[in-house]
DNA sequence: CGGTGGACCTGCTGGC
DNA sequence: TGCCAGCAGGTCCACC
Protein backbone atom coordinates (compact mmCIF):
# COMPACT_ATOMS: atom_id res chain seq x y z
CA UNK A 1 0.00 0.00 0.00
CA UNK A 2 0.22 3.32 -0.38
CA UNK A 3 3.06 4.58 2.59
CA UNK A 4 3.60 8.22 2.95
CA UNK A 5 5.31 8.91 -0.25
CA UNK A 6 2.68 7.47 -2.24
CA UNK A 7 -0.02 9.35 -0.04
CA UNK A 8 1.95 12.34 -0.86
CA UNK A 9 2.67 11.65 -4.32
CA UNK A 10 -0.92 11.45 -4.94
CA UNK A 11 -2.04 14.46 -3.28
CA UNK A 12 0.19 16.47 -4.96
CA UNK A 13 -0.98 16.32 -8.40
CA UNK A 14 -4.60 16.05 -7.17
CA UNK A 15 -3.69 19.20 -5.91
CA UNK A 16 -3.04 20.83 -9.32
CA UNK A 17 -6.24 19.32 -10.68
CA UNK A 18 -9.07 19.52 -7.79
CA UNK A 19 -8.79 22.88 -6.54
CA UNK A 20 -11.24 24.95 -8.04
CA UNK A 21 -13.66 22.32 -9.49
CA UNK A 22 -16.86 21.71 -8.79
CA UNK A 23 -18.23 18.22 -8.49
CA UNK A 24 -21.47 17.01 -10.75
CA UNK A 25 -22.18 14.12 -9.56
CA UNK A 26 -21.14 10.80 -7.63
CA UNK A 27 -21.47 7.30 -8.53
CA UNK A 28 -20.81 4.67 -5.27
CA UNK A 29 -20.79 1.00 -6.05
CA UNK A 30 -20.05 -0.31 -2.78
CA UNK A 31 -21.59 -0.28 -0.04
CA UNK A 32 -18.71 -1.05 2.61
CA UNK A 33 -15.26 -0.71 2.84
CA UNK A 34 -13.48 -0.10 6.05
CA UNK A 35 -16.10 1.39 7.28
CA UNK A 36 -19.77 1.84 4.94
CA UNK A 37 -19.49 3.88 2.11
CA UNK A 38 -21.33 7.14 3.51
CA UNK A 39 -23.41 7.52 0.09
CA UNK A 40 -25.79 10.42 1.40
CA UNK A 41 -22.74 12.54 2.59
CA UNK A 42 -21.23 12.03 -0.55
CA UNK A 43 -24.28 12.92 -2.30
CA UNK A 44 -24.30 15.95 -0.55
CA UNK A 45 -21.26 17.25 -2.24
CA UNK A 46 -22.96 17.55 -5.33
CA UNK A 47 -22.60 20.99 -6.93
CA UNK A 48 -19.63 21.65 -4.35
CA UNK A 49 -16.99 23.18 -5.19
CA UNK A 50 -13.33 21.35 -4.11
CA UNK A 51 -11.21 23.79 -2.35
CA UNK A 52 -7.59 22.49 -1.71
CA UNK A 53 -6.15 18.78 -0.73
CA UNK A 54 -4.23 17.89 2.13
CA UNK A 55 -2.31 14.32 3.54
CA UNK A 56 -2.04 13.64 6.72
CA UNK A 57 -0.10 10.53 7.87
CA UNK A 58 -1.98 8.63 5.22
CA UNK A 59 -4.97 9.58 4.70
CA UNK A 60 -6.25 12.13 2.34
CA UNK A 61 -8.02 15.30 3.16
CA UNK A 62 -9.80 16.64 -0.11
CA UNK A 63 -11.31 20.13 1.51
CA UNK A 64 -14.86 21.26 0.15
CA UNK A 65 -16.05 24.76 0.23
CA UNK A 66 -19.21 23.65 1.92
CA UNK A 67 -17.28 22.97 5.09
CA UNK A 68 -17.45 19.41 4.75
CA UNK A 69 -13.60 17.20 3.69
CA UNK A 70 -13.94 14.51 2.40
CA UNK A 71 -11.25 11.68 3.88
CA UNK A 72 -9.98 9.00 1.82
CA UNK A 73 -7.70 6.44 2.94
CA UNK A 74 -6.36 4.07 0.46
CA UNK A 75 -5.54 0.83 2.58
CA UNK A 76 -3.40 -1.58 1.21
CA UNK A 77 -4.50 -1.55 -2.53
CA UNK A 78 -6.25 1.88 -3.29
CA UNK A 79 -5.97 4.13 -6.15
CA UNK A 80 -7.16 6.93 -7.33
CA UNK A 81 -6.97 7.97 -10.64
CA UNK A 82 -8.71 11.30 -13.02
CA UNK A 83 -10.23 9.69 -15.71
CA UNK A 84 -12.44 10.67 -18.58
CA UNK A 85 -16.09 10.36 -17.71
CA UNK A 86 -16.80 8.73 -20.16
CA UNK A 87 -14.41 5.82 -19.25
CA UNK A 88 -16.64 2.74 -18.30
CA UNK A 89 -15.70 1.92 -14.49
CA UNK A 90 -14.54 -1.70 -13.77
CA UNK A 91 -14.48 -4.28 -11.02
CA UNK A 92 -13.43 -2.59 -7.93
CA UNK A 93 -13.92 1.46 -8.93
CA UNK A 94 -16.22 1.90 -6.21
CA UNK A 95 -16.38 5.43 -6.20
CA UNK A 96 -16.50 8.27 -8.63
CA UNK A 97 -16.58 11.89 -8.24
CA UNK A 98 -17.36 13.58 -11.32
CA UNK A 99 -16.59 17.27 -12.21
CA UNK A 100 -17.33 19.99 -13.83
CA UNK A 101 -14.26 19.84 -16.45
CA UNK A 102 -15.67 16.33 -17.59
CA UNK A 103 -12.93 14.58 -15.19
CA UNK A 104 -13.60 11.95 -13.16
CA UNK A 105 -12.30 11.50 -9.55
CA UNK A 106 -12.12 7.52 -9.43
CA UNK A 107 -11.68 5.43 -6.63
CA UNK A 108 -10.59 1.79 -6.90
CA UNK A 109 -9.57 -0.75 -4.12
CA UNK A 110 -9.78 -4.43 -4.82
CA UNK A 111 -8.90 -5.31 -1.67
CA UNK A 112 -12.07 -3.28 -0.08
CA UNK A 113 -9.28 -2.17 3.55
CA UNK A 114 -9.20 1.52 2.03
CA UNK A 115 -11.76 4.35 3.72
CA UNK A 116 -13.55 6.70 2.45
CA UNK A 117 -15.56 9.06 5.11
CA UNK A 118 -16.83 12.83 5.07
CA UNK A 119 -16.54 15.12 7.70
CA UNK A 120 -16.45 18.49 9.38
CA UNK A 121 -13.14 19.84 9.42
CA UNK A 122 -12.93 20.39 13.26
CA UNK A 123 -14.49 17.30 13.95
CA UNK A 124 -11.47 15.45 12.42
CA UNK A 125 -9.54 15.16 15.60
CA UNK A 126 -12.55 13.37 17.30
CA UNK A 127 -12.60 11.06 14.54
CA UNK A 128 -11.04 7.62 15.80
CA UNK A 129 -9.02 7.07 12.92
CA UNK A 130 -7.51 10.30 12.92
CA UNK A 131 -7.56 11.43 16.46
CA UNK A 132 -4.53 9.07 17.80
CA UNK A 133 -2.17 10.22 15.19
CA UNK A 134 1.37 10.70 16.09
CA UNK A 135 3.36 13.77 14.63
CA UNK A 136 4.27 13.95 10.86
CA UNK A 137 7.64 11.79 10.42
CA UNK A 138 8.97 14.93 8.62
CA UNK A 139 7.63 17.72 10.82
CA UNK A 140 10.41 18.95 13.42
CA UNK A 141 7.80 17.53 16.27
CA UNK A 142 9.19 13.91 15.34
CA UNK A 143 12.88 14.62 16.76
CA UNK A 144 15.91 12.51 18.17
CA UNK A 145 14.48 13.29 21.77
CA UNK A 146 11.23 12.42 20.91
CA UNK A 147 11.59 9.25 19.43
CA UNK A 148 14.18 8.10 22.48
CA UNK A 149 11.87 9.71 25.14
CA UNK A 150 8.55 7.38 23.53
CA UNK A 151 10.59 4.13 23.64
CA UNK A 152 12.43 3.74 26.58
CA UNK A 153 10.84 1.10 28.42
CA UNK A 154 8.95 -0.33 25.78
CA UNK A 155 10.10 -3.93 24.13
CA UNK A 156 8.63 -3.98 21.54
CA UNK A 157 10.80 -5.09 17.97
CA UNK A 158 11.88 -1.29 16.82
CA UNK A 159 10.23 -2.26 13.81
CA UNK A 160 7.04 -2.64 15.11
CA UNK A 161 7.69 0.35 17.19
CA UNK A 162 8.06 2.49 13.79
CA UNK A 163 5.31 1.29 11.97
CA UNK A 164 3.10 2.11 14.84
CA UNK A 165 0.85 5.25 14.09
CA UNK A 166 0.77 6.50 17.33
CA UNK A 167 4.15 7.02 17.45
CA UNK A 168 5.03 8.31 14.26
CA UNK A 169 2.45 8.17 11.15
CA UNK A 170 3.31 7.15 7.56
CA UNK A 171 6.04 4.58 8.03
CA UNK A 172 4.97 1.19 6.41
CA UNK A 173 6.12 -2.66 5.89
CA UNK A 174 8.60 -1.50 2.85
CA UNK A 175 9.98 1.99 4.07
CA UNK A 176 10.08 0.75 7.85
CA UNK A 177 12.82 -2.25 6.70
CA UNK A 178 14.86 0.07 4.29
CA UNK A 179 15.00 2.45 6.83
CA UNK A 180 16.60 -0.01 9.49
CA UNK A 181 18.86 -1.68 6.73
CA UNK A 182 20.44 2.40 6.11
CA UNK A 183 21.08 2.59 9.95
CA UNK A 184 22.00 -0.95 10.69
CA UNK A 185 19.78 -1.75 13.32
CA UNK A 186 18.22 -5.07 13.04
CA UNK A 187 14.52 -5.34 12.53
CA UNK A 188 13.97 -6.91 15.70
CA UNK A 189 16.10 -4.76 18.16
CA UNK A 190 14.60 -4.37 21.40
CA UNK A 191 13.32 -0.56 21.21
CA UNK A 192 13.94 0.24 24.09
CA UNK A 193 17.74 -0.59 24.10
CA UNK A 194 18.55 1.78 21.34
CA UNK A 195 20.81 4.38 22.54
CA UNK A 196 20.26 8.27 21.79
CA UNK A 197 22.61 7.81 19.03
CA UNK A 198 21.05 5.33 17.23
CA UNK A 199 17.30 6.62 17.89
CA UNK A 200 19.34 10.02 16.49
CA UNK A 201 20.21 8.23 13.42
CA UNK A 202 17.09 6.14 12.92
CA UNK A 203 14.98 9.54 13.01
CA UNK A 204 17.39 11.18 10.61
CA UNK A 205 17.10 8.10 8.30
CA UNK A 206 13.33 8.05 8.43
CA UNK A 207 13.17 11.48 7.23
CA UNK A 208 15.94 10.74 4.43
CA UNK A 209 14.64 7.77 2.87
CA UNK A 210 10.63 9.10 2.91
CA UNK A 211 11.79 12.47 1.48
CA UNK A 212 13.91 10.42 -1.61
CA UNK A 213 10.99 7.93 -2.15
CA UNK A 214 8.68 11.40 -2.58
CA UNK A 215 10.94 13.08 -4.72
CA UNK A 216 11.16 9.81 -7.00
CA UNK A 217 7.28 9.58 -6.72
CA UNK A 218 7.06 7.03 -4.29
CA UNK A 219 7.41 3.08 -4.66
CA UNK A 220 4.97 1.21 -7.33
CA UNK A 221 5.00 -2.91 -6.58
CA UNK A 222 2.02 -3.77 -7.95
CA UNK A 223 -1.04 -1.99 -8.44
CA UNK A 224 0.41 1.80 -7.02
CA UNK A 225 0.37 4.50 -9.64
CA UNK A 226 0.24 7.90 -10.09
CA UNK A 227 -3.06 9.56 -10.52
CA UNK A 228 -2.18 9.39 -14.28
CA UNK A 229 -0.84 5.82 -14.35
CA UNK A 230 2.40 7.00 -13.76
CA UNK A 231 4.84 4.42 -11.74
CA UNK A 232 6.90 5.30 -9.15
CA UNK A 233 10.76 5.31 -9.41
CA UNK A 234 11.55 4.36 -5.40
CA UNK A 235 11.02 0.76 -6.29
CA UNK A 236 14.76 1.12 -8.37
CA UNK A 237 16.28 2.45 -4.93
CA UNK A 238 14.96 -0.56 -2.83
CA UNK A 239 17.83 -2.58 -0.86
CA UNK A 240 16.11 -4.84 1.41
CA UNK A 241 12.30 -5.31 0.29
CA UNK A 242 11.60 -8.20 -1.42
CA UNK A 243 15.06 -8.85 -1.91
CA UNK A 244 15.24 -12.27 -0.07
CA UNK A 245 18.13 -14.40 -0.59
CA UNK A 246 19.94 -11.58 -3.03
CA UNK A 247 23.14 -10.10 -2.07
CA UNK A 248 23.20 -7.56 0.46
CA UNK A 249 24.44 -4.09 -1.65
CA UNK A 250 27.06 -3.29 0.99
CA UNK A 251 28.35 -6.69 2.17
CA UNK A 252 26.94 -9.19 -0.37
CA UNK A 253 25.57 -11.70 2.45
CA UNK A 254 22.07 -12.85 1.69
CA UNK A 255 19.10 -10.70 2.86
CA UNK A 256 17.04 -12.92 4.82
CA UNK A 257 12.99 -12.42 5.25
CA UNK A 258 11.65 -13.12 8.72
CA UNK A 259 7.90 -12.36 9.97
CA UNK A 260 7.48 -9.55 12.79
CA UNK A 261 3.84 -8.80 13.90
CA UNK A 262 2.80 -10.59 10.93
CA UNK A 263 4.84 -8.38 8.19
CA UNK A 264 6.88 -9.65 6.13
CA UNK A 265 10.54 -8.00 7.16
CA UNK A 266 13.84 -8.03 5.61
CA UNK A 267 17.28 -7.08 6.48
CA UNK A 268 20.98 -8.12 6.06
CA UNK A 269 21.88 -10.34 8.82
CA UNK A 270 25.43 -9.19 8.57
CA UNK A 271 24.87 -5.69 8.63
CA UNK A 272 22.40 -4.98 10.82
CA UNK A 273 23.11 -5.72 14.54
CA UNK A 274 21.57 -5.82 17.31
C1' DC B 1 -1.43 0.25 29.35
C1' DG B 2 1.67 -2.79 26.36
C1' DG B 3 2.33 -6.52 23.16
C1' DT B 4 0.68 -10.19 20.02
C1' DG B 5 -2.12 -12.55 16.72
C1' DG B 6 -6.05 -12.87 13.95
C1' DA B 7 -9.65 -10.67 11.04
C1' DC B 8 -11.05 -7.97 7.34
C1' DC B 9 -11.04 -8.62 1.48
C1' DT B 10 -9.62 -10.05 -3.36
C1' DG B 11 -6.12 -11.28 -6.74
C1' DC B 12 -1.83 -12.96 -8.13
C1' DT B 13 1.89 -16.30 -8.20
C1' DG B 14 5.18 -19.90 -7.10
C1' DG B 15 5.73 -24.49 -6.37
C1' DC B 16 4.06 -28.95 -6.78
C1' DT C 1 -0.91 -27.28 -17.94
C1' DG C 2 -3.57 -26.59 -13.71
C1' DC C 3 -4.50 -26.01 -8.93
C1' DC C 4 -4.19 -23.88 -4.50
C1' DA C 5 -1.64 -22.40 -0.35
C1' DG C 6 0.50 -18.49 0.69
C1' DC C 7 1.25 -13.85 0.37
C1' DA C 8 0.29 -8.71 -0.55
C1' DG C 9 2.24 -1.56 0.64
C1' DG C 10 -2.91 -1.19 6.51
C1' DT C 11 -5.64 -0.91 10.43
C1' DC C 12 -8.54 -2.58 14.14
C1' DC C 13 -9.97 -5.50 17.86
C1' DA C 14 -9.92 -9.10 21.14
C1' DC C 15 -7.13 -11.30 24.19
C1' DC C 16 -3.18 -12.19 27.45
Amino acid sequence: MPELPEVETVATALRSHLPGRKVTGVTTRCEKLRRPMPVKALQNLINVTIRGVRRRAKYLLIDMNCGQTLVIHLGMTGTLRLTDKDDAAKRHDHLDLQLDNGECLRFRDPRKFGLVMVVKPNELGEIKELGKLAPEPLSEEFSSDYFYRLSRKRTTPVKNFIMDQRRVVGVGNIYASESLFRTNIRPTTTVGRLGLKRCSQLVKTIKEVLNEAIATGGTTISDFHGVDGSEGAFVRKLQVYGRTGKPCVKCQEPIKKIIIGGRSTFYCPKCQKR
